[in-house]
DNA sequence: AGAAAAGCGGAGTTGCACACTCCGGATGAG
DNA sequence: CTCATCCGGAGTGTGCAACTCCGCTTTTCT
């Protein structure tokens, strides 16, 4: 749950700089955990109890900060996927992928941001490659055992943990562990039954809906590319 | 679908401003309906044809031009609401309520945001006194009749469609039907089964959670109160 | 038609929040 | 004790949305 983010280590840092460093770290991945990627660098610092001019002297920016705190966490999703590839039951590893999925997102709104591609959408399709395939394979194993129905996609999955982060989302701070109350009712909805109305979505339209999505919501374009103000 | 909005008719309006009060309402139903209330009066009035100025000179800011024009729409939710209370089966009722919320809903992102009190918790709460007790009655009727289970609670109805409007909001302009793939997966969930994990939250923590929830997304506080800059 | 009232348009003003810089002063290393 | 390193936070730059102002146009009235 607390590790160190590996910094180059071409000199070493004074006592002082690496503290901070520790602390800024810290801060971030308590304030992005908790407001997102919206947060400034400036709250990030104010929450290590430090200037902003120190955090600017650590990090280029802010997104460069966000991109080193998840990498871990966006590899644990992975992680996770591999690990319910790996299960004997296909059906087991759907629900643990979902659950895992959906624990992880819901405790962590800046993840749920990075996974969603919010602020940087090559960076979620980078995810998103590598997580689709894993996914795919149990999805199709799944059907084969006819634990879920033959028209469940990959998709389905993704969809579903959106749903479940919408509800950690809005009702988070008032009752943290809803969104498993709505569990059990989404992948009952995969178990073979009465078919579905509408078919699903193609991961490439699940993609876009996923980048274009929020664009609108967090402010439009913002500065995800570079050139702040030259 | 197109209705007018009433205006006190003091005066009679000169012939070109009731046009221009006219295309001023049309527009803003077309542009919140696809943006939201994020976007700006000045967007409203250019895609109406006119200047801001003149959108100033019919509506006092913002916030007032969509009070005018969602009172319809939430009339409407809550005749909904009415109407599926009158139904002879509550499953029917509560299945008719659900999908005729989101498909309002979806088709207007405007609309889900006042439903949500993004802008206007007061306005919110007032939604949520007229619908609830409707509902309250529906679902009890619905549990009595053995149709939902007796552990579900009306605050689930809410949390359901809001699970549907965010498929519909994140994958709307792909696919904008597809929130209907996850409608019987939602409401057979609540059909008798296996017990849910994690009891419901109160009407009171749903509308906190709600009221509280997009104040950080959409900036916070902004200025719901009035006072924009005196 | 002609004048006055009503309305229009959109450049410009104000307020605000965030990203990022800068440099005098503090702190740690040798 | 000295100096390189680092800290802090006031200050600068930018962008956006809300809203105003006033010269000009259109309607209405007689």
């Amino acid at each position: 749950m607390t590790t160190k983010v590996d910094e180059p280590a071409s000199r070493p840092l004074r006592k002082d700089a690496a503290r901070n460093r520790a602390l800024l770290v810290q801060a971030a991945r308590e304030v992005f955990a908790e407001r997102g990627l919206e947060a400034s660098l400036d709250d990030v610092a104010r929450h290590a109890g430090l200037g902003v001019g120190t955090a600017y002297r650590h990090f280029p920016n802010k997104h460069e900060l966000a991109k080193a705190i998840f990498a871990e966490a966006i590899d644990d999703i992975v992680s996770l996927a591999e690990l319910a590839g790996t299960m004997d039951d296909p059906w087991n590893g759907i629900v643990g992928f979902l659950e895992g999925a959906a624990e992880a997102q819901t405790a962590d709104r800046g993840l749920r941001e990075v996974l969603m591609g919010v602020h940087d959408p090559e960076q979620m399709e980078q995810i998103n490659d590598r997580i689709s395939p894993l996914l795919d394979e149990l999805v199709t194993r799944a059907k084969a055992t006819g634990a879920v129905r033959a028209d469940v996609e990959t998709t389905d999955i993704g969809v579903v943990v959106m749903m479940l982060c919408t509800v950690a989302d809005i009702t988070g701070d008032v009752a943290p562990d809803l969104w498993r109350r709505y569990l059990p009712m989404l992948v009952n909805g995969l178990r073979p039954g009465a078919d579905l109305p509408v078919p699903p979505i193609s991961n490439d339209q699940l993609r876009t809906a996923m980048t274009t999505h929020k664009q609108r919501l967090i402010r439009a374009g913002q500065n995800a590319a570079p050139s702040p103000h030259d």
